[in-house]
DNA sequence: GTCCTATTTTGATTTGCATCAAATGCTGCT
DNA sequence: AGCAGCATTTGATGCAAATCAAAATAGGAC
């Protein structure tokens, strides 16, 4: 009965990428359309699709979704200097997007959960020019763009909806210049898990619970911050109350004190 | 001759916004689309249209630009909280864009120049989140983005090219991430200069000299550093024979070591 | 031209975070 | 299950940039 055809591939995301393009990486799934996979029963589809589409169009916008992959943990879905095709919107699973400068430097500039749609940045050049690692095993819609825009200029609200997914972006990364640019480091770290709780709240997660996806190393590339800072600035939370930490997994003890932290400096 | 109906208003920049609403604030220019003024002949418009349109097409895009405004130094062209209702194309001038979080810090987003098309930021939730702030007289396009919209579902290229702005500011906030995430103060602003100058002498300037349109405050709130060290760079700069600075005026001495500066760490 | 204010420079000192270092705790692999 | 390597924590020290302070300079208003 399943229209689903796995092709899974053998694990080689620790091999070296120039010897395996980045599809012999990632176990790929063609779609059928059956109703099970189509985008209008597809739970974070909110996200990814503007609301009252009628069913029509809906349907027009499921063709487009022709394949899905998915992506090991420590696999990337794309990399800097890849030929931009398609953005992907994830349906599950985490990933982290990081950019790395001529002498090496690496800079995390954002981790993306499900309903979020990543790959923008290849747009402009037709190149991507950031890597996009999934940091546990994850689900990828692919959506290819000539196709994309092909249907934005038929159908109005998925132009507009295209817009405001690219000026969200805008808008979030805004948020994180502010974040690098003149907070202290207690300050973005409660402005980090706030944001990422806030966002798994959406998503139907705990509001005060949370498993972190990422390094100590991880979080402190996207604050600007060593590790070594990372920790302490967890230790000192834990000790003033604030939030409960084991490993990778944090519960928010005191969300208005880390507000609090994040909206009145000094 | 001269279809061009100027409405110069009183200079009100420096009254509260709270009691004079934008339009007041700025000179307006309606538009009759004479030769003179359309964008077929504007020295900007590699930077803010798609390249090959037809005759017809570079018409039809025309006709949304109907309105100018000019925008005194010092005055807002939008401010966070604004309903968005159009993007704008600098035609000339300097703008500063920054957001200000709730208890007041301020964090400059960018500086953008003649020929960038500013606003994107406002599409997401229908109002902006940041303001534009002229640091010299300022003369912009106003292309109201419904309209826009409109245009981009019937022309192709267009379209494109709107996405290839959104991204493009995507990946420029990646490099601003990458700058004040993992860089020293000296790297910044060599990142700084070179940017400045390299985007000025795409617009026909030189590529070694130039004149700030902002203060050392500025510069710092952009690059996450505070204006006496931005002073201090400055001078270290020019102890070294990298530049030579008079007040707002910069001539870049040694390129290649600024280049150097950024691109190897340690 | 002169005054006033904003901007810039430079110096002295402090401080928050990085760096260096080492021990401990996980996790995934065989 | 056990081991190897990675991740995390914590401490000691150093340093880059912030802060505090004051003088010099420029630019605008009248």
């Amino acid at each position: 009965m399943s229209n689903l055809i796995a092709v899974k591939m053998s694990d080689t995301s620790t091999i070296a990428r120039a010897d395996f393009p980045v599809i012999d990486q990632i176990a790929q799934i063609r779609l059928h359309h059956d109703l099970k996979n189509s985008c209008s029963n597809c739970n974070v589809r909110e996200h990814c699709l503007p609301v009252g589409l009628s069913a029509e169009e809906m349907d027009r916008i499921n063709n487009v979704v022709t394949a899905r992959h998915t992506i090991k943990r420590g696999a990337t879905l794309f990399r800097s200097g890849d030929k931009f095709t398609n953005l992907y919107a994830i349906r599950t699973g985490f990933f982290k997007i990081r950019v790395t400068s001529d002498d090496g430097r690496e800079q995390v500039t954002g981790f993306q959960m499900s309903g979020e749609v990543i790959g923008l940045d290849g747009i402009v050049n037709d190149h991507h020019n950031c890597d996009a690692v999934a940091l546990e095993d994850a689900n990828v819609c692919v959506l290819p763009f000539e196709q994309i825009e092909k249907l934005s200029r038929e159908i109005k609200a998925l132009q507009h909806h295209v817009h405001k997914i690219m000026s969200r972006e805008i808008v979030r990364e805004h948020g994180v210049m502010m974040l690098l640019g003149s907070m202290r480091a207690e300050e973005r770290l409660a402005a980090f898990l706030l944001n990422l709780v806030s966002r798994l709240h959406d998503r139907g997660f705990s509001p005060s619970e949370l498993n972190l996806r990422m390094t100590r190393e991880e979080i402190g590339s996207y604050l600007g911050l060593k590790l070594e800072t990372v920790s302490r600035t967890f230790s000192k939370f834990m000790d003033d109350g604030l939030i409960e930490v084991n490993q990778r997994h944090v519960r928010i003890l005191n969300a208005d004190a880390l507000s609090h932290l994040v909206n009145h400096e000094k």
